[in-house]
DNA sequence: ATTAGCACTCTTTCGATTCGAGTGCTAACA
DNA sequence: TGTTAGCACTCGAATCGAAAGAGTGCTAAT
C-alpha cells in the first residue's frame, strides 16, 4: 500500500527525515533537507511534499513552526522497508558472546550485557520457558541423619532440587524402593499428565513415606511455578536517559521502573512468545507494544529456541527514533547465535 | 565530643531542624523553628543559635538568605544519638515477611520488597556469602545413556548440580564406586582443604573414569565462584525520584545504574561484612559509604546471620534526610527476622 | 513543476523586575 | 547577661516582556 500512497521522491523524503531525527533527536525542517539530502530541491519543494506526507499522516509537527517528526505510521512503514531488504550477513561478535560460560543463565546475562553496549538502548533477555515439558529422572539420597535431597531433572535439562525432612533416616532399600517407584510411575510423563489419581496410586504404594512421595511432587510442581514467575534479565535500562524525550521524570520512572519489577517485561515476553510468526523480528512502535508504559517507546523483539520447546525472547526498549537497521541486525545476530546454543549443548 | 560542644537548647534546636528538614525537604529557617518547637524563643534568638550551630558544622545554608539544612555531621551526631536510645521493641510484620517460600532465595527478594514497599527507599539484600564452607555430600546419577548428573550439597545446603556428559553409560557398580569414593574423601572438607595432591590421588583411584572426577570438581570450584559474582536483590530503586536532590538526571542515572549493575552494591556489601561491630546496623552518611556513586546518599545496612557462617547484608539507600528512626527500625525488624529463618531451617 | 520571497506563528532565550524568605546586626529591654 | 524587636540587606525563584530564531504556508514569479 505504501507504494501506492508514496512515489519515489516522497519516500526518499520520508526516509531522510527519519534518518536525521534518528540521528539528532530534534525535529527536522525543510532546509535542512534541503541541504542534506542528494536530490537538489529547493527548502519550498521540499515543504510541499512535508505537508503533502502530513496529510497521509506519516510526520507531523510537534507544534506549529517546528520541524517534522515521524509519526508511528513513518516509522512502521520505514521498518518494514528495512525488513524486506536482504537478509544482513551476520556478523561476528560470536566469539565475543560465548565467552565460556557453562551456564545457560551466566549466557543470557551476558547476552543482555552485549546487547546494551552494543546498542546503547534497554534490553531484557528472557530465560526459556518450557512449555510442553517432561519428567526425565528423580532421585532421592539422604544427605543427614534427618534430610534427604530429591532431585529432580526435566526435559531439556533443566534441575531442581529440594531438601527433604525426615523423621528418621531411611534405609537404603527404602530409598531405592522409592526411586524405583518414582522413575517407573513418574519418567517421561508431562506434568499435565500427573492426575490426582496417579498420585493418590503413589502414594499408597510409598506406604509409611507417603509424605516423602508429596513433597517431591511438590518439589515438581514448584518447577512450573518457577515458570511462571519468568526470569528475566535486563541490562542498560538507564541508556533511556541518553534520549531527552524519554528521559523526564514521569518517564524514566515508569520505564525504569517496568525494568525493576520485570513484571510488565514478562507480559511482553509472553506476547511475543505467543505471536504467530515466530521466528522472526518483531518491533511494536508506540501503542503497537502491549506494554502501556512503553507508549513512547520502541520495542524490538526477537525469539530465541533452544529446542526441546525451550524458547526465550531478547529484546531493545529504546526511543522511537531507534536505529532500526543496526537493532535488528545485532538483535538477528545474536538470536542465531543462541539458536546454535541448541546444538551445541545436545551434541556435546 | 557533642556533649561537650553542644548544650541541651543547641541539640533541641539541632534535632528539631533535621526532624523538620526530614519531612519537608526544605531548608528550615528561624521562624519556623520559633513556632514549631516547643521552648518558646523568638525566631532572632534561634539565629544566634543557629549561627553558632553552623559555626560548629552542623548546619550549613545552601546559600545566603536560604534556611539551614543539616551537614553530614549533623546527621551523624543525630544517628549517634539515635543509636543510643533504648532497643526498639520489635514489632510484628513477622507474619507478612515469611510468607510460605521454602527457597532463602524467595525470601531475601520478598525481604527486599517489603523494605522498599515499607519505606519508601530503595533497599538491596545481598543473599548470603559462605565463607569456611564444607562439603557434606556428592551424588552421581546417570539420567540418560549419555549424561550423569552430579548434585554437590554444601554445609547451609547449599546445593549444585551439573550434568556431565559421558561416552558411554557407567555401570551401576561404577557408579557406587564413584560416589564412594567421592564421598569418603571429600566430605567434610572445606574448599581450601581440596589440594591438588588430593585430586591427583582421587583420579588415580577413579582409573578411566577421571574426567568424571573432573567435571565433579569443577563443578566444586564454580561454587565458589558463584559466591564471587555475589548475588544481590534489589527493589524501589525507583524510589529516588521520590526525592528531589537525587532525582535530577545526573544523580538519578548514576544510582538507579549502580543498581542494576550492581557492582558497587557488592562493594557495599562487602565492606559491611567485613566491618568490624557486625550484628549491629551501619549508617553511612554522605562520603562515610565505601560507594562514590551514594556520596548525596545515606546508606543504612544491617548484617544478617544465617548460621554456618552465611552472612548477608539488607541494606537501604535513601537521601540524607532519610527518616533514620523508623528505617532502623524496621532493619532491626527484618534482621532479626532473617535470623531466626537460620533456627527453623536447622531444627526443622 | 519549481523556487524565491515574505508574512506569520510559535518556541526559546534572555534580561529586568519583583517578591519573599531568611539572615545578620544593632539597639533596646528585662 | 540573655532575649527580643526591628531593619537593612542578600539572594534565589517567579513573572513578564521583548527579541531572536526556526520553520511553515502561501503567493507570485520563473
Amino acid at each position: 500500500m505504501a507504494g501506492i500512497e508514496l512515489d519515489a521522491r516522497k519516500y526518499t523524503i520520508l526516509r531522510a527525515i527519519i534518518q536525521n531525527y534518528l540521528e539528532t533527536g530534534e525535529p527536522v525542517g525543510s532546509r535542512t533537507l534541503s541541504k542534506s539530502t542528494d536530490l537538489n530541491l529547493s527548502s519550498a519543494t521540499i515543504r510541499n511534499e512535508m505537508a503533502d506526507l502530513e496529510d497521509l499522516g506519516y510526520i507531523f509537527q510537534p507544534h506549529t513552526s517546528a520541524g517534522r517528526i515521524p509519526s508511528d505510521k513513518g516509522y512502521r512503514l520505514y521498518v518494514d522497508m528495512l525488513m524486506q531488504e536482504k537478509e544482513q550477513e551476520l556478523e561476528e561478535l560470536k566469539s565475543v558472546v560465548l565467552e565460556k560460560t557453562d551456564r545457560v543463565e551466566k549466557v543470557l546475562k551476558q547476552a543482555a550485557k552485549v546487547l546494551a553496549a552494543n546498542t546503547n538502548y534497554a534490553t531484557m533477555v528472557s530465560a526459556p520457558v518450557n512449555r510442553r515439558n517432561t519428567l526425565k529422572f528423580i532421585q532421592l539420597s539422604q544427605v543427614d541423619a534427618d534430610q534427604v535431597v530429591a532431585v529432580i531433572v526435566m526435559g531439556g535439562n533443566v534441575i531442581k532440587n529440594k531438601i527433604i525432612d525426615v523423621e528418621e533416616p531411611l534405609s537404603n532399600e527404602t530409598l531405592l524402593k522409592l526411586n524405583m517407584l518414582l522413575n517407573t510411575t513418574l519418567n517421561g510423563m508431562s506434568i499435565e499428565e500427573i492426575s490426582l489419581g496417579l498420585i493418590a496410586r503413589l502414594k499408597e504404594q510409598a506406604g509409611s513415606h507417603s509424605k516423602v512421595i508429596s513433597d517431591v511432587l511438590d518439589a515438581v510442581a514448584d518447577i512450573i511455578h518457577i515458570e511462571e514467575d519468568m526470569e528475566i534479565y535486563t541490562s542498560g535500562a538507564t541508556n533511556i536517559f541518553k534520549y531527552p524525550e524519554l528521559s523526564d521524570k514521569q518517564s524514566a520512572q515508569e520505564i525504569i521502573h517496568a525494568f525493576e519489577e520485570k513484571q510488565q517485561l514478562a507480559e511482553l515476553v509472553t506476547e511475543t512468545l505467543s505471536s504467530e510468526e515466530n521466528h522472526g523480528i518483531q518491533v511494536y512502535i508506540g501503542d503497537e507494544a502491549p506494554v502501556k508504559t512503553m507508549r513512547d517507546c520502541s520495542v524490538v523483539t526477537a525469539t530465541y529456541d533452544l529446542g526441546e520447546g525451550m524458547k526465550g525472547t531478547i529484546g531493545i526498549i529504546g526511543p522511537k527514533r531507534m536505529d532500526y537497521e543496526h537493532v535488528m541486525k545485532t538483535l538477528k545476530t545474536l538470536q542465531s547465535e543462541l539458536d546454535t546454543i541448541n546444538h551445541k549443548n545436545s551434541k556435546e
